[in-house]
DNA sequence: TAGAGAATGTTGCTGATGTCAACATCAGCC
DNA sequence: GGCTGATGTTGACATCAGCAACATTCTCTA
């Protein structure tokens, strides 16, 4: 039995967690705030402090947490196909259905100021999601499905799709309604298919080794 | 001769509005104040109010504000195309480095907190930018570059193509500087030609109109 | 041309927030 | 039993959005 409401909590850390991933699904980031997520937590304003560094990392830890949820639900998607290409197509579909059922988590996730480098873990899992979508692309290829080369380019090209896709129907943009939202993902991973199995792959420059990922874009204005 | 520092500013309106823009693009929406606005337009922090309801319809302007470039953005990149095809290319280009220019004012554009209907001219304005989109994709179809039917879906997928590219990009999850996320964005934009020409056109269900549109996805949370 | 009323700008306030500093309580170990 | 570090609390400060009351100026009409 956990003590009813000792001094100390026992497990804070991840009630804030949850408290704080509910919160996001609520309010979205704009109405996020350190002290409502205490309150939720029955604890003082400033209990959170000793768990996370500040609101960023909070939101970092919470986006990472997304992020994981966002990989199960792609494995899990893409597990209902018979063939490779099938597999690629609902880890898709999985990708946007996810965006649509949290889309102020995916907000969070993906269009958060940007982390400096300690709220590290977002990116980490980050990547684990991009590897679920590299390794069915690579199995397509394999399959035949998929021209031949640098899996990368199709990735990221595949990525950009549903990535589209998903913001711009979470923010309102897309005049579907959300079973239309989905139905259309269907129809735009057939095109998707359909339309690269022939295709010319890119030339070197495109294919460059990932470690020179940009530290950011930052561009400033002009 | 514009009076040296009346207690009527003459222009405020105005003022507000290119400093907001600058801001916007300094520090993005969470830094972004309307104090600060004041400040760098000289007034008192309340000034702001006697032109703008609050925070949220000045963020609404300047988003108006940013579709209005990127229209122009995007009508200019497509007039150096020869062909209705490269113009649409081009314009997808244009898109994609009217992003990566401002990166903060596309962030403010795609991902605002949902206006209420009060703030509707961004709505209108960012409906002029698809228009350019569509025109382009329907020329295409008239010159045989682009399979006959329903401008719409394709118009759909072109956006959430570049799209996806920007926000990726903006967010630092793409592998690529700045150069090189052009220039997969050309590519992109040659293998969505080249997949689309013969591309089989969805059914009724998503060429539905446009008046359909959902209010806003508005998923909760189960 | 004078003055009333509407615009526009200012000062001062309230309630909320993020975060710091100081303090209180508790767990585990000697 | 007492020390030390971890965890939670209280109180404070600066800043912010937005409201209310007041000041100044413009414009329009009589």
């Amino acid at each position: 039995m956990p003590p009813k409401r000792a001094y100390h909590h026992g497990n804070l850390r991840q009630t804030l967690l949850d408290a704080g991933v509910a919160l996001i699904g609520e309010v979205g980031p704009k109405g996020f705030t350190i002290r409502e997520v205490a309150r939720r937590a029955g604890v003082s304003h400033n209990a959170p402090y000793r768990h996370f560094r500040d609101k960023g990392e909070l939101l970092a830890v919470i986006a990472a947490e997304g992020f994981e949820r966002l990989a199960l639900a792609m494995k899990q998607s893409g597990a209902e196909g018979g063939t490779a290409i099938d597999r690629l197509r609902l880890c898709g579909c999985g990708y946007v259905d996810f965006a649509l059922r949290w889309p102020q988590h995916f907000l969070v996730m993906f269009d958060l100021p940007a982390a400096p480098e300690d709220y590290s873990s977002r990116e980490i899992v980050g990547k684990n999601a991009f590897q679920i979508l590299l390794d069915f692309i690579i199995d397509s290829q394999k399959e035949g499905s998929l021209p031949r080369g640098d899996p990368l380019p199709l990735a990221l090209i595949a990525w950009s799709l549903v990535h589209g896709i998903a913001k711009l129907a979470t923010s309102g943009h897309l005049p579907y309604t959300l079973g239309q939202t989905l139905d259309f993902t269907r129809w735009v991973s057939q095109a998707f298919v359909s339309g690269m199995k022939h295709l010319k792959m890119p030339g070197t420059r495109l294919t460059v080794s990932a470690k020179k990922r940009p530290a950011r874009p930052s561009v400033k204005c002009a």
